[in-house]
DNA sequence: TTGAAAGCGGTACCAT
DNA sequence: ATGGTACCGCTTTCAA
């Protein structure tokens, strides 16, 4: 029973016609639950199969089929909170829909478009999440020529479909919210400018924070504006910068919860204390940030990497062309830091 | 350029031949560096594979040779910081060194099975990497028959190589850095004793704990022990146990950075202070640690991915027959928690 | 040094 | 309802 093959546990469709006493085109009917076979035959095939532990090879049905039922999924770096929730939702879906997943970290432009180009020239995938990786025109090209299933995550692309959140609310969201509390002189922790990867996020959530401030009748002062990496150590950064300031911000908008984190972190080194010395938020919805306390506006990002998996599952499987683009709702979670 | 062959994108070995005017065969071996191809030929054949965008067929290749290059790696969730670190360490050596990554969640001992049973039947990776995931006997033997390269990390198992930290270790340094600080009552908030996964994680570490307090002539209070979920919940929850004791303990060492973390929530929940009512410390080297000015161990779980990743390519790879148990050093990073 | 051809393990078309 | 068989794109003998 462990080896019934004698080759690795490995049993072939061959195997499961001759101990099924059919040939290997009605077993292949057979586990396909394919129309034409009788339900006797069914019957003795599925036994057999089970009783040799037969499952088909992905790669000869890949080559036989054109599908391989994989999908891939880049993403920026692995190691990251954000990521790992979109990873996770998508990989329950897909494993639950017979697809296998496999992942690439994509750090930079360069090995982007290695990526593009392998997946197109390879094929080893019947589908593409990108996340957080807008796409170079080239890149598109080549995409859009090659009949793979595309979603992106993060960021728009016309010529394929997205899982997105509505950055431009978010950033309004977090300041109506600071505004609300009382805050006039409210400060913004932004991205890096000229990210490599041409990441979009930071740009809408800080646009939408202008626009806010501009509605209250206030101007957006350039001097509360700090950009640093969007992580806990940039957050951090930037917020001390903002701290130094002779007529500090009462409040600030990190446009990501690690960047809040540090912010956070860097307002305790300074001996003050939130939200009463200065208040802070920050956006995603990151585990820690119950516990620690932080406003925030929860993006579902687990969710995001969930829906894009079953559109990306049903253009596929050419069930129902998904929707073109699909927007996940973010809600503020009000906590003590603000 | 965009589409030299009008099928997507997609040149396949026959196209190559027929541009440079040599047989498949030729072809076949002039892009795998075989030896007994003339120079001018393997030049002829390099341009022409560039020229057509050329990429082998993984499935085929895989299909002609028996070797996938794919790894497939297993972990009881995704959306956890300790198994992104793994990961993220993993997908970097893999892809450098030409393998493709799969992954799987396997969150219940059912599944761990199907996910062996599945990795043994289809083939459809060299090798396997299990993360935290204990193997059950029936396991072990299909794998052991199933000539797959497996690698495991957090646990031991025999029949395979691992990846391991020193846990007894782990629990004894945490325990003698408390005891250094003066703490006499030093309790511990341990993992769940019944974990269907069998985690052997928690039991290793707690191990250490009592050692280490026999050694020096304490006795570990079972009353000062309180089990509680791996996550800052579970930290959380345990913490607040703990707290409600009429004679609290004044130090407390959390099995991980995590549970810490929900610790050190509860304590500031009741009013106390860290470090001075109570010294708390976790284990991981978690990338907040630093921030929340956590006390823990840093186990490197980057790096452990990265080790597996590398031992497992030069198993499949045929150089050298890795080491059988690798352990990667810890080391206490002290801050203010205690 | 090169080419021809037999697989690898399935799928899908065409017969029966 | 079932079987025969030509692929899918590559690797790997075996001959030349």
């Amino acid at each position: 029973m462990t080896d019934p093959t004698g080759r690795g546990g490995r049993a072939t469709i061959e195997d499961v016609a001759a101990a099924a006493g059919v040939s290997v085109a009605t077993v292949s009917r057979a586990l396909r639950d394919l129309p034409n076979v009788a339900s006797s035959t069914k019957q003795r095939v599925t036994e057999a199969a089970l009783s040799l532990n037969y499952r088909a090879d992905p790669s000869a049905r890949h080559l036989a089929s054109g599908r391989s039922r994989n999908v891939e999924i880049a993403v920026p770096v692995l190691n990251s909170w954000y990521f790992s929730e979109v990873l996770a939702g998508a990989e329950a879906v897909l494993s639950e829909c017979g697809y296998s997943l496999s992942i690439s970290a994509v750090p930079t432009p360069t090995a982007r478009f290695d990526f593009v180009r392998n997946a197109v020239a390879s094929r080893h995938a019947d589908g593409l999440i990108m996340v957080d990786l807008p796409l170079a025109d080239l890149e598109i090209d080549m995409l859009e020529n090659s009949n793979l299933g595309v979603f992106t995550i993060g960021f728009k692309c016309p010529s394929f479909h997205s899982v997105l959140v509505d950055n431009l609310a978010i950033g309004r969201i977090a300041t109506e919210h600071l505004f609300d509390r009382g805050h006039r002189r409210i400060g913004i922790l932004t991205g890096q400018p000229n990210d490599s990867l041409r990441f979009t996020v930071p740009k809408d959530r800080a646009e939408g924070y202008r626009q806010m401030l501009t509605s209250h009748g206030l101007v957006a002062d350039p001097g509360l504006s700090c950009s640093g990496h969007f992580s806990v150590d940039g957050g951090r950064e930037a917020m001390n910068q903002l701290l130094k300031l002779d007529d500090p911000p009462t409040a600030v908008f990190a446009l990501s919860d690690e960047m809040a984190f540090g912010a956070m972190a860097a307002t305790r080194d300074c001996g003050l204390t939130t939200p009463d010395d200065v208040a802070i938020m920050g956006v995603d919805g990151h585990y820690l940030a119950e516990i620690t306390g932080l406003t925030t506006i929860d993006q579902h990002v687990g969710q995001q990497g969930v829906v894009a998996a079953r559109q990306l599952v049903a253009l596929l499987d050419g069930a129902v062309e998904p929707a073109r683009q699909i927007e996940i709702e973010s809600n503020l979670i009000v906590r003590g830091s603000t």
